[in-house]
DNA sequence: CCATTGCCTTGATCAGGATCAAATGAAAGG
DNA sequence: CCTTTCATTTGATCCTGATCAAGGCAATGG
């Protein structure tokens, strides 16, 4: 039970580092005050759980930092995790007072949490709020669909590198052509999760991480240090094709 | 290449079969009036293609009559479809123009199609459609949650039992507590696109689909006719707990 | 310092589902 | 009627990833 700082994250939308990628961010001057007066934060530790799978949820929430994760488990102990819920991200659903999923904290979290009444109130007055969600929620149906094709259709190897291209990618900000140099970051999984995130077990896990690693397509470093010596040779090994598709 | 009767559909939005559940079922008579003047139908056969990963897309639409199923494929011609669209369902993304999925007619399939220009014109005006669409979004990510954890956590014999509920608890109007009979429906998808929906090979599926008739589970009619004479058993090979999980 | 605990690795074996190969059945067309 | 085609079934074999079982390693706490 250790003692944080108290203090929990920033108190004003103003310097919000998610403030720009949010379910907030279209909103303007009045409709931030308004939801300043709703919001309070909250942090969890890692492994606690914020919400279990039919609970009561007063409170929708962005992720403000951290990583926090949906799972479902099946009676005999089968889990997968079916969202990884990074800074930004929106968790519950106006509307619904029950979540479907268990909702974890993976990582130390923060998040940025909205009495639901009055949030849902603000959703149907004005219009910025709606339209955010409705935007980040198919984005997020995209990229469902994508983890859909790696659970059904990829192999154990193209799983891993898959889910390694995806966290490397996000922890650089390499949206364009990739960096030329090496990009390196930190696992925010234990085996167990990457395993459960990825319909495998975690001794495949271990084994074709190590399996990467001997064939130098990344470098294992100390403490879930993560690097990647060269970015398009990661990218071969996911079964994707090429670029990775831009739309617009 | 046949002669299709030209009446494609009812061109009345008042007597539409999907009025009530479809994106506009939240309009007033103004905003259908509205709806009207920029929809119209088309219709496609079982196995045409309607839009190809990547293209331009200049309308979106409603699914009226038949299913629709979007589908990714890997260079090496694995595939899986990430979702089958049924009446009412939704298709296209306001504000993208290119479809990161293949769309194509599973069955006969009618569509009432609305010209994107227009249709985004009328979101940003008026908030009927858009809160609709918001809610029918999510409900697709719900379910596109759950069909991860089939893909990446149940067995072959679960994966079709929990494919045959779905059709069957869909084909009659069983939402609450089932009817006691047997249910009969007709399977909409062939053996292998049944494997592409579930991550499994055609062969599997067959072999499944007979052991579950060897046990009594169902009964394979002429014509890819299905009989469950007990739903409840059928429910207990999904893997599902109990209910199904009603959540409100 | 040693014991405990959590996380990861490694090895041996097993099995569920994939793959390869044929055969059967049913509908459609000439 | 026969041929073709497409969907499905069935069989034999293989292989990827699961399972079972230890063991290593680093951090933590007494």
């Amino acid at each position: 039970m250790p003692h944080h700082a108290l203090k929990l994250a920033p108190q004003d939308c103003g310097d919000c580092p998610i403030r720009h990628r949010a379910v907030c961010s279209r909103c303007d001057g009045p409709e931030l005050a308004r939801l300043e007066e709703m919001k309070y934060y909250r942090s969890f530790e890692a492994g606690q759980t914020i919400v279990w799978s039919g609970d009561r949820m007063d409170f929708v929430a962005s992720v403000v930092s951290g990583i926090a994760s949906l799972t479902q488990t099946m009676e005999d102990g089968r889990r997968q995790i079916v969202g990884l819920l990074l800074p930004s991200d929106f968790v519950g659903r106006p509307g619904r007072v029950a979540t479907p999923f268990d909702v974890t904290a993976t990582t130390d979290l923060v998040m940025c949490c909205f009495r639901r009444k009055p949030f849902e109130e603000m959703m149907a007055a004005t219009p910025h709020v709606a339209q955010r969600l409705l935007e980040m929620t198919l984005d997020e149906l995209d990229a469902a669909r994508e983890w859909m094709l790696l659970l059904g259709r990829k192999t154990a190897r193209e799983k891993i590198a898959s889910l390694l291209a995806i966290l490397a990618r996000r922890d650089t900000g390499l949206k364009a052509k990739a960096a030329k140099g090496a990009i390196s970051f930190d696992l925010p999984l234990t085996r167990e999760e990457m395993a459960d995130y990825l319909g495998l077990t975690l001794e495949t896990v271990s084994r074709q991480m190590n399996a990467l690693k001997r064939d130098g397509v990344v470098e294992l470093g100390e403490k879930r240090r993560i690097v990647v010596p060269n970015f398009d040779r990661l990218a071969e090994e996911t079964g994707d094709d090429a670029d990775g598709g831009f739309l617009s």
